[in-house]
DNA sequence: ATAAAAACGTCAATATGCCTGACCTAAAAA
DNA sequence: TTTTTAGGTCAGGCATATTGACGTTTTTAT
């Protein structure tokens, strides 16, 4: 539990420091890799991804939009909505952020040999996919 | 990074489902956890261990040991600190909430087969032990 | 013996983050 | 034309964490 726990801290803690660097946090880099992930995402969409209501969401996704780092534009068909994403600055950062975490991960990876890192993969995949309950949308 | 981190989600999700029901929540799961772990467990080291200010243990270590899930005693040689311990109940809900976690992890690992169980033991604890940079106490 | 420090507990003020409820606009559907 | 839907925002409330400041008891230093 403990070991798993810190490993988990251990690979948000340098995304985090250079989050805070720029006054955001881990809100934000969430949703810059769910608007990275899933281009043409709405915002229902990516309320639905994080799991929190739209006023959660309104505070860190109106930083992100004024720092010129995400951009929202009405859908083509349906003008309601809103279609989320990165700007060249945001992708720029999106990219450092996720190349600092495959860096922390390789260095282990690459003492630990390639056949225990898809075991670990698969495992957490299993993990995440084997709710012991409902997985209460406010914390996914 | 999304996988890892739903992993860790659905890890503490029937834990947290079942401190729910009694009204505490995952530092009350943290402070139980070392205590537990840690036999005649100082309230300054537990501080260090959680990583926390101490006004911020103050109350929920104060529910548990109002609820009599916790002992607070004065040590032998030194009456200034004061030793935590679980009681009988306290042991009980510990030990209850370990294995749910265990459960958990075993209907996976069950699947996987013992040397990717290794793996993923030794991956989690390898990436743990290898922060990017400072663990930041506040985090730990 | 007296002063200083350590370990713990607590109160207060402050900041954050998230939630629900309510209200508003613009656009699509009925 | 009326009703929904998607989105945005304000207000109030709750929970939690932080720093700062005290107060108590016990231990250590002088």
């Amino acid at each position: 539990m403990e070991v798993f726990f810190r490993a988990y801290q251990a690979f948000t803690a340098k995304p985090d420091e250079m989050l805070a660097r720029r006054g955001l946090s881990r809100v934000h880099h969430r949703i810059l890799f769910f608007i990275a992930s899933h281009p043409a995402l709405s915002v229902g969409e990516l309320l639905e991804h994080l799991g929190v209501s739209k006023q959660a969401l309104n505070t860190p996704l109106r930083q992100l939009i004024e720092m010129g780092l995400v951009v929202s534009a009405p859908a083509e068909g349906d003008k309601r909505k809103r279609l989320l994403a990165l700007s060249g600055a945001g992708e720029k950062l999106e990219h450092t952020l996720r190349r600092e975490q495959i860096r922390h991960v390789q260095r282990v990876f690459a003492d630990m040999g390639e056949p225990a890192v898809a075991s670990w993969l698969s495992v957490n995949q299993a993990l995440a996919e084997r709710p012991p309950k409902k997985p209460s949308a406010a914390e996914v």
